[in-house]
DNA sequence: AGATACAATATTAACGCTATCGTTATTTGT
DNA sequence: ACAAATAACGATAGCGTTAATATTGTATCT
């Protein structure tokens, strides 16, 4: 037992031809084309395999061959349940095409986005889906030289790096502030936290309706604080604070409205004939409370089963009609308006 | 240029090399121990690199190293803040110390975990957090087989695989269900959704506390489907209907409660004169809604630090000694009892 | 000055797998 | 009946990296 110190310790495809007798590219035959040996040693062969508790190095693997058969996802979080769809989605598709999923999340924070994409790169993977069409410059630079094919998803850009799929979320701030508008609502605020790039573009939706209704845009209030129930809250507390006459608050997202909605409840305001409340997401919780909440229902599951498909024709080199899908959003309506 | 077909196409570290004028292992060095190589000629290969858009093949160096300095957490949910601040503790401490963790999220399904366990063996990982103590036969063989260091969170279990972090469910079940006895409820009820072995275990717990008193353990509603804030309310619902003298019910979690809570404003009942409600794992919503809401606290991020502090010394090889610990709990008594 | 230490870089040989091509039987068509 | 095709397996080489060891050149000591 000359134990050369370089050797994992791991079973080997090697130690389980030497078991069986064979060599060791029939064991890999056996495992990845069945079909290519005959029954009798196939059988032989997966018994050994699963009495030695064989299991492919995929590192080997993938410095061998071409394809790693592996992609990565890349979400700002994951204790969200629009995420959590999307996941699904992706999920769905994937692995039903024998693609493996590496999962990481950025906490919101474009460093630690960087870093993961840098760290994923180094796995050899086929394709990236990533959240969000706004990243660091080297982030960036690391995707476009990295060739490999990259989906951008929830929003939907022409100038992303490469595909996106998501919806604009411009127009749906927009769309929804034009709805609130529409219900004759007149001192409409909006209040977002953790502004990122995709709350921004709701509230210059929100602005754009407002405007052009010539109604005052001073009813604002925004935080780069991650959103909370008790945030929403505060946020109810401080823009009545401000301006009394308040009778409609769109939120950034359902966690804020959702706060908001409770604290509501705590002061005896009655919602919507007070004041009406608005989320973001249309997530569970919105039609759970008293009054449920209006909100803007986006495609999920959806985003991620797309995306998938655009990334599985991008690897497998089929041709792609329309490089950025727009899958659009629904006005929930609820009680809370 | 005889393209070799078998080329990846990626930068390699040869590529760098042949660039600067030094063999690839000075490379390897100016990345892995830049203190080995000389200021200038330093500067000069980091120059190259950025340049050229290097990135490294994991692949190849698992193959060649002793460590993938990556571990695999495998959890069944994501979008429960809950395992969101156990990610949170592992990342800190993990990051800290160079390592890569590969996140898969086995969505309460015992058969899906197995999958994923199996995929990420192969990645030639360095251990393995996993939540739970319960899995399958295979699931079971492959990590014993794998000889690999793994941490079973959430649960802390004498008989786990290896080791294990968490705390006591029964027990947490038992002391809540002790404390609202303590209060002076009589006809207290259970519900519990998706009842994984952790809401089993809570359930035993408030079953020894019942019959320790002497109550009636009738009102027992459990479901094997999702817990959502949906269910919660149909659950209060259904006990109601059921024993329409309940004056108190322990939820599994807190999205049931959470959800009865809502139903409870709109039947017009008063929480907790009418009935109380308790929650598990203390999410944000407890001290959002109207009457905040008792629960369970338990250590999440802890338990992800411990853990991943555990793992790390087991990796290291130094002395371990406990593997076994209980973070314990904590009642957060709130408005809603 | 000659021996000794050390710093900086190079050489060689794996790691475990798969692509490619080669070999040996066995079957098929006419 | 004999070439041609096919089925079933083996031999070789290489993927990109790092461990182990060897080779330089330069500084230090007595």
């Amino acid at each position: 037992m000359s134990s050369n110190s370089r050797k994992s310790g791991r079973v080997t495809l090697q130690d389980v031809a030497n078991k069986v007798g064979v060599t060791k590219i029939t064991v890999s035959r056996a495992i990845r084309t069945p079909e290519k040996v005959s029954e009798s040693l196939r059988l032989t062969i997966h018994k050994a395999i699963d009495k030695m508790g064989y299991v492919p190095n995929r590192a080997a693997s993938m410095l061998s061959a071409k394809q790693s058969k592996t992609i990565v996802l890349i979400v700002p979080s994951l204790s969200n349940d629009v995420f959590a769809d999307v996941v699904r989605g992706i999920n769905d598709v994937m692995l039903s095409q024998g693609f493996q999923i590496l999962l990481g999340h950025s906490g919101y924070s474009l460093l630690e986005e960087e870093r993961l994409i840098e760290t994923y790169l180094q796995f050899g993977i086929d394709g990236i889906i990533i959240s969000g069409t706004h990243h660091t410059e080297r982030s960036n630079r690391l995707l476009r030289k990295s060739n490999l094919p990259v989906v951008e998803i929830m929003e939907c850009n022409d100038n992303a790096i490469d595909m996106s799929v998501g919806l604009d979320h411009a127009q749906a701030g927009y769309k929804m502030t034009q709805h609130l508008i529409g219900k004759g609502y007149k001192n409409i605020g909006f209040a977002g936290a953790r502004m990122d790039l995709r709350a921004q573009l709701r509230l210059d939706g929100w602005r754009k309706a407002i405007w052009e209704t010539e109604l005052s845009d001073a009813r604002v209030l925004t935080s780069s604080y991650a959103s909370t129930y008790q945030m929403g809250a505060d946020m109810l507390t401080e823009i009545l604070g401000e301006w009394p006459d308040t009778d409609c608050i769109f939120f950034c997202n359902d966690d804020l409205a959702a706060g908001a909605l409770f604290e509501c409840q705590r002061r005896n305001l009655k919602v919507p004939k007070d004041i009406a409340l608005v989320g973001f997401n249309d997530l569970d919780i919105c039609s759970a409370t008293n009054p449920k909440l209006t909100s803007v229902c986006i495609p999920s599951f959806d985003i991620g089963e797309q995306a998938a498909k655009l990334l599985l024709k991008k690897i497998n080199g089929e041709p792609i009609e329309n490089k950025h899908l727009d899958l659009g959003f629904i006005i929930s309506e609820r009680a809370s308006t």
